[in-house]
DNA sequence: ATCCGGTGCG
DNA sequence: CGCACCGGAT
């Protein structure tokens, strides 16, 4: 690398950094309190900048430690996480300050290998906690900096692939300043999500602009390749809001997709407003209970990973379930409902395509 | 409608 | 190494 590129990163940095709550400076010898890099860098897996500050926000209100974090349970966990997806980052975290308190006195390791045991902790968010918090020279690489160094050395690195991830590694491990590691770290990933974005980069604002090989071939938008995305499957369903009195009949999903979050009773195949035929006597058999009032509410789509649900949404009035229903408490295995005060309902964590739709039922209930 | 993204498991 | 895992921004 020419000379003056990590100065020319530093300076920009210096001056462009956007003041995000999880760079407050830290006391006591760290360059960034730890356990802060740990909650933010979670969050922000998968998750924008944009998207996090507010649960960052609250979380660390909540839970401004690992004792205090190790202390939660994992539904109050999961009701900070609400709406921020990929529930299984929140049950790690929470397993991790389970770990750092029992196994490591509170304190966080320091070493990469020690750091790479933790659930949730994988080589980018290792070589974050290095760099920003303890100020070492650990490359720190996610998608930003693959697609930076991608168009940096102009090679078709492939997103997402960990070879390509690898190389990234060695790449940026060579090109540590002698100090300020950890701003080093951060500037690569702050260029890629300010100026050397995806789709519209502002090559003419980059303060590495002349050492950029791909800006020199004017083929920047050649870098990185896309990973094809695979077809989603679409499966559909009919979730329904069952409501007795004051009670709203709910079930906690065990395994796989949102797993930990709650939902409502629900029936495979999506039955809409022609369908009432249908649901009717599903509930009844399902619930032992009659149907006294049945209302659709609409349809929904659910966009994953990897699937797609196509849902429509009925919201029913039933009497003379509750005696049927097994009271096993919030940990009752999945597929038994158990039923849940509407004035608890805001406290459980729900899915973002139906807390809203609880939210929407919980204002309604109280104008009445 | 399309784009974007780390970790962990088998 | 392929696939499971979410939601918001554009």
């Amino acid at each position: 690398m020419k000379p003056g590129f990590s100065e020319a990163l530093l300076g920009w940095f210096d001056r462009s950094a956007r003041p995000l709550p999880w760079r407050e400076a830290a006391g006591s010898g760290y360059r960034r309190d730890p356990y802060a890099v740990i909650v933010s860098e979670l969050m922000l897996q998968q998750t924008q900048v944009a998207t996090v500050i507010p649960y960052y926000e609250r979380f660390m209100a909540r839970f401004p430690d690992f004792e205090s974090l190790a202390a939660a349970s994992e539904t109050e966990v999961l009701k900070y996480w609400e709406g921020l997806g990929y529930y299984r980052r929140a049950k790690n975290l929470l397993a991790l300050a389970v770990m750092v308190v029992s196994r490591y006195q509170g304190v966080l390791p320091c070493e990469k290998k020690e750091l790479l045991k933790l659930p949730g902790i994988g080589p980018y968010t290792a070589g974050a906690i290095l760099s920003f918090a303890y100020d070492l020279p650990e490359p720190a690489v996610d998608g930003n900096v693959v697609r930076v160094l991608s168009r940096l050395d102009a090679i078709p690195h492939l997103q997402g692939d960990p070879k390509s991830q690898r190389a990234v590694r060695e790449r940026v491990a060579a090109l540590f300043p002698p100090c300020r590691a950890g701003d080093f770290s951060e500037a690569l990933i702050e260029l890629g999500a300010a100026v050397c974005t995806p789709s519209a980069p502002a090559c003419q604002a980059c303060p590495i602009n002349r050492y950029c090989l791909a800006f020199s071939l004017s083929a920047v938008m050649d870098y990185p390749r896309r990973r094809k995305d695979l077809p989603k499957p679409a499966s559909q369903l009919t979730y329904v809001l069952i409501r007795e009195g004051e009670l709203v009949y709910c079930r906690r999903r065990s395994k796989g997709l949102l797993s930990g979050l709650f939902e409502f009773f629900s029936l495979s195949g999506k039955y809409g407003k022609q369908e009432e035929g249908h649901v009717r006597p599903a509930i009844e058999a399902h619930l032992g209970a009659k149907v006294i009032k049945l209302d659709y509410v609409g349809e929904n789509r659910a966009v994953f990973s990897h699937r797609i649900w196509e849902m429509a949404f009925w919201e029913a009035e039933v009497s003379g379930g509750a005696g049927l229903i097994p009271r096993d408490g919030p940990d009752a295995p999945q597929g038994s409902l158990l039923p849940v005060s509407v004035e608890s309902l805001a406290g459980l964590p729900f899915p973002a395509f139906l807390a809203a739709w609880r939210d929407d039922f919980i204002s309604r209930r109280e104008a009445q």
